[in-house]
DNA sequence: GCATAATATTGCTTATTAGTAATATTGTCA
DNA sequence: TGACAATATTACTAATAAGCAATATTATGC
């Protein structure tokens, strides 16, 4: 293989993927849910955004297929579908936390 | 440790993290840049934007750390600061591509 | 069937941003 | 210094999306 470029087409794909975990209140019920399924008034209690707009942006992971879902009379618990993405989610944590670490030492050798 | 959920401000900035990897025409810009540092007019010539377009996704990815840049006589390299990106990317794309082979599967399974 | 609880949807406003053309800046060379 | 090439900035338009209040849907128990 010599240069395996993705083209435009998947480049849309990859950066749809990345724009799904580019908002806090859709991060926020993902780490929600990391542990175990939660109906969508636990995820509401649990996040400090309005019971429609969690609804929203629970079907948007739906839609997007990172998230499942089961109803359960009248609730609805969702859950994680691929867990792949608390390894992107790992992965951007130690970067800021590297990055802090490195900017703290900065202003360490500065004030000596 | 208990629960380890992020607090809104960290989630803001993992969020502010995915943002920048959420546009297409940025991710060409940095896969471009994966094997070595480029110059604007070499970007322009690579990728099919605009130079005002790139020249501004640039300077966000600069402003963000995840590019260097330095002057060369008239022309300016801008190189990968942190090449953590690529794990992110090549994790997202492993997903893409097994989603489709899941998908391909189940075609498959259903034409018998 | 009716009242109630849980979830989804709709219509709306507001904010953000990609992309562009035009212009400004910065450096090089003669 | 002046002309030119490379890059950055500006002002603008158009599209997208978050968040909200209000309303609609769906399921339960009586």
């Amino acid at each position: 293989m010599a240069k395996s470029l993705l083209d435009q087409h998947q480049l849309q794909a990859v950066a749809k993927l990345f724009e799904l975990l580019a908002e806090p209140t859709r991060l926020d019920i993902l780490q929600n849910l990391k542990k175990a399924p939660l109906s969508v008034g636990q995820i509401v209690a649990a996040t400090n955004a309005k019971q429609s707009n969690i609804s929203k942006q629970l079907g948007i992971l739906y839609d997007a297929g990172l998230l499942k879902r089961e109803r359960q009379g009248n609730l609805i618990f969702y859950s994680i579908a691929d867990p792949m993405i608390f390894d992107l989610c790992a992965l951007v944590c130690g970067k800021l936390r590297k990055d802090a670490e490195s900017q703290l030492a900065l202003i360490r050798s500065l004030g000596k």
